[in-house]
DNA sequence: GTCTATATGTAGATAGAC
DNA sequence: GTCTATCTACATATAGAC
């Protein structure tokens, strides 16, 4: 099964490469949009090729097999999200102040936030793609190549700005606030329901709520420490 | 397109309806069980009814549609949540002091962890099931319906015993210890992967979690409010 | 109520002409 | 690199004999 690499620089521009290159990314934000609203499951490759304006043997050829093309989806911008919270996480720690809780939270959550409120629509797709499949076992083997190593630090960094409190409460605090984040971006309905907006269509925006995302995933962190009175 | 009730109690215990009950349980629970594993759409009615040991048009006969079928599993056992939930919160109001913000948190994400953690494997995956659907804009409205009436009511007691916040933020909070609960239920592979133990393939109980997810949820809730300083 | 048989459409994947 | 045509398997749903 021939899967197209990013075509090779031959020195040629002759139309062929350029329209190769044109025809994967069509397919790949098409794929990425349609994932991102309906689930692995839930998309057919006929209805990525029809998204993409593509004839349906293309979507194969550029993306190979459909978990490959998954895959090949959810590590494309990886990186665009790793790097802003690599680089302030760095930042942080090059400076003379260690990092407090509430930076290092407001660090790791922020770059992914401004994914999913980017202008970009391609963008906010892929945060919701992210959303979406990190609840599930499936994807996990996935999500752990990709995104855990840095998380893991930032665990370190939190385990010294956070409360005393045994590792393993910890990473689940942290794991905690990742899945508040990302639950923000997949819906924000319920936000709106609990508040009996249910005939109105408009929810919170995932702007208006980073301040409470980020307040309550700190005190949240606090919280699994043992600072706090358990009152009663 | 006949969906079977349950069978009317016509004074007939000829076996005809007594297999009858016996065969829609039984495609109810594997339907509860497969749902709960590969999600609607990752599931075939055909699979269902080898996991039921039924014919395919049993499947059919006993739960109409496969979204009817769905609907059904999630229905059966709304009550068995909320009616702990209910109860819970009638007690603490019925009492000369007002509850704790620790004691409604307890009272309302309890039940829902004793049903993850119980014996009987069809009520556990059952608890999977639902943290499986609650992310998705799709299943909002059934979740709207089932459940949000009651976890207003819990809204309104913890804005009594909570810190002073505006009411969106609240709700907000509340939405995210949620949404933290049903994650420790879909997985816990995040916690220990990120704790190191990636070879291991033991991760954290959810009973050995609850306590650290009940602080953490305490702890953000005060958080969203403006009780303590944002540390810079 | 049960179950075989089948109607009707769609799935993922690829061969082979251009 | 593109795209038509097609292979094989599986999907949901139901008719109709028992």
């Amino acid at each position: 099964m021939p899967i197209a690499e990013p075509a090779s620089d031959e020195g040629v521009t002759d139309g062929r490469l350029l329209r190769g290159q044109s025809t994967r990314k069509q397919v790949l934000d098409a794929a990425e949009r349609l994932f991102a609203e309906f689930g692995f499951d839930g998309v057919s490759i006929r209805q990525i090729a029809q998204e993409a304006t593509v004839p349906l043997a293309s979507v194969g050829f550029h993306g190979g097999t459909k978990i490959e093309l998954f895959k090949t989806v959810i590590e494309r911008r990886v990186n665009e999200v790793s790097a802003a919270r690599s680089e302030a996480l760095a930042r942080m720690k090059a400076r003379p102040q260690p990092p407090t809780l509430h930076e290092l939270v407001a660090a790791y959550l922020g770059p992914y936030l401004d994914c999913a409120v980017d202008d970009d629509p391609q963008r906010r797709a892929y945060a919701r793609l992210v959303a979406r499949m990190s609840d599930h076992d499936r994807w996990y083997p996935t999500v752990r190549d990709l995104y855990d190593p840095l998380a893991r630090e930032y665990l370190s960094a939190i385990a010294e700005a956070g409360p005393a409190v045994d590792r393993e409460r910890l990473s689940a605090a942290f794991v905690f606030s990742i899945a508040a984040m990302l639950h923000l971006v997949s819906t924000r309905r319920r936000i709106g329901g609990l508040l009996g907006n249910e005939n109105v269509d408009r929810d919170p925006s995932i702007e208006a709520m980073r301040g409470a995302l980020i307040d309550f995933c700190v005190g949240g962190i606090r919280g699994a420490g043992f600072e706090q009175p358990n009152d009663r």
